[in-house]
DNA sequence: AACAATTTTGTAAACGTTTACAAAACAGAT
DNA sequence: ATCTGTTTTGTAAACGTTTACAAAATTGTT
């Protein structure tokens, strides 16, 4: 007859009580501290392998309250783009031994800050979050929380933290650029959330380009709803059906341009031909020979890793960190969707 | 002049000292224990919320041994699979007040062990393993840990932990019975990893439905490698440069599928005409109609759900839970790519 | 008003570490 | 052998909870 719970394995007194000295060498030995005498660390290390020890991670938050923990909050890890990133930071922190809490939000503002609870309950050491909600309501109760914060998502204020974003603006206005180059007229744009900044800025971008041609955007070809293909499909159903239909949008992710795709497709209008198309991302599908499309690359696991670098830098000193900002640029991929080949 | 670290923050000892009461009853009242007075019950709530207390999830550890905390291993975050499956597991486990840490290992075996000491450290409650590896050594290296796992890949030996599988057999089976009944006389076979179970298993329901129609599998036609739609991808190219090619294809996943839809194209083959495919997972961008690819479906979310649902059983019962093994039917459906219409 | 029974509260120990400080062991010099 | 200085080790407190047990307060009964 056993017990169920092994009830706490073995700990630093065990190992202490079979080398035969006190438990507060055994730490030190353990944690490489100066001054423990070279034979009775090495006893300590052959001792602790041999009772299989592992440091109980809570009792050692508990005195140096900090947990080496870091949580990743992301709005959707259903598109592609997230597990990229969120591979980026894991890969980084995990080579200095932090681990990480997903948490995944659902594009829901309520599931996000029910995460604040988690936060602090667990004392989590640092926090990287891609906000779904774009006011920085929400990212500044989490920067109230005093742990290191790095945002992946800009908002309209300044939160005053750490800040890892690309250059929305910039990929919306190369995005514009293309589309006007090839001469088309009729540019429609098809955001995702309305007011997030994913989509206002790169619509601002976007419409940078059209002013730049001394153009202007047309309010009714410029549609909103949310990031996902379905919304996408929706709206170039609608944009499609019009009198005078776009022959050329610009979809604010990868994910609504595929909807795209898909309503054109249905409507037997060949994209490149009768509709060019550019998205935002470059998730791994866009690269698909059958798909195709013309997108403004982000960095992904670059972003990832420089967020997680932030924080780790920021763990590592003693002084808090002056807030910092890097900026990454995006790039124009250019495949068939955009009509160029 | 403000110091960076708050160094823990409110505690269940000042919100006794202001409500001037002892600390024990404070934490009796604040987890719903019996035998506190309604009026210090409420004082009590008032109070934390008014100082703004958070439990401190690492001392609460300490004395319950418990964490509160699942690990979630998976081979690829950036397979569309795995976050599917990681979101069903989340959302099942937070409404009890779980959270998960997710571990994505890469198909790498060395990183899938090196998680062990994560878990062994962090004492967290429970483990749900998609492995990388399948003769189960490594599920066995994580069963002994002693807290409960169930794994969602199967093994050749008996681990005796719980399972959550799908029935990859008849999925296989479902896929070569279809190709079958629509006549192809060449099929092939293109796995992922060899050896692997997700592998071997697809490929015997696979020559089963063979088997049944007075066939066997042609070795020649049956190719490995990874489950990434390059490795898809390369293989296709090979099996179509044949002289005698085959007219039809049984992916182990929908990755490889993609990978051969890319060969196919790059070839000038129609897909369904020239060469029918079918694929495994029913990944959100198989139904893309560009893909249209006929798959075998899996119940992703399910299969997160219901190895949630079993952890949380176990987790909360007194008794060692006996294992448990559940398996789920995975289904044919039927689109573009193998002939249909 | 006193007693028993019950409800409510308080005290203290425990969980497994880290770390300041004190004590002991050792080394080298006399 | 003794002393000094250094290295190594040990003792004890602390981190923030939970919980058995003891104590106190409250209630009901007579």
């Amino acid at each position: 007859m056993q017990h169920k719970k092994k009830k706490g394995g073995v700990t630093i007194k065990d190992i202490a009580m079979e080398a035969g000295i006190s438990y507060a060498t055994v730490s030190r030995a353990l944690n490489n501290r100066p001054g423990v005498k070279k034979a009775t660390r090495s006893r300590v290390l052959e001792v602790s392998k041999r009772l299989g020890y592992y440091p109980n991670a809570a009792a050692r938050s508990l005195v140096t309250s900090q947990t080496r923990a870091l949580a990743l909050v992301i709005p959707d890890i259903t598109n592609p783009f997230f597990p990229e990133v969120a591979r980026g930071v894991e890969e980084t922190v995990s080579k200095a031994d932090y681990n990480v809490f997903l948490c995944n939000t659902n594009w829901d503002g309520h599931k996000e800050l029910s995460f604040l609870a988690l936060f602090e309950s667990r004392r989590i050491d640092g926090l990287i979050l891609a906000s779904s909600n774009d006011d920085g309501a929400i990212a500044e109760k989490f920067a109230q929380t005093g742990v290191p914060l790095v945002v992946i998502s800009s908002f309209e204020r300044d939160i005053g933290c750490h800040q890892v974003i690309v250059d929305n603006v910039w990929g919306g206005y190369l995005a514009g650029r293309h589309l006007l180059e090839h001469g088309y007229d009729r540019i429609a744009f098809i955001g995702g959330l309305a007011g997030a900044r994913a989509t206002t800025e790169r619509f601002s971008g976007f419409e940078k380009a059209l002013a730049g041609a001394g153009l202007k955007a047309d309010p009714g070809l410029c549609l909103y709803g949310s990031f996902t293909w379905e919304s996408g499909y929706r709206n170039a159903l609608k944009l499609l059906a019009l009198e005078r239909r776009p022959n050329a949008i610009f979809a604010a992710n990868d994910l609504l341009a595929m909807g795209i795709m898909q309503a054109a497709d249905e409507l037997g209008l060949s994209i490149s031909d009768d509709l060019a198309l550019i998205g935002f991302d470059d998730i791994g599908f866009a690269s698909y020979p059958r798909i195709c499309l013309t997108t403004i690359a982000q960095p992904k696991k670059k972003l990832g890793e420089a967020a997680a670098e932030i924080i780790l830098a920021d763990l590592g000193s003693e002084r808090k960190e002056a807030a910092r900002k890097i900026v990454l640029t995006p790039e124009l991929v250019i495949r068939r969707s955009c009509g160029c080949y």
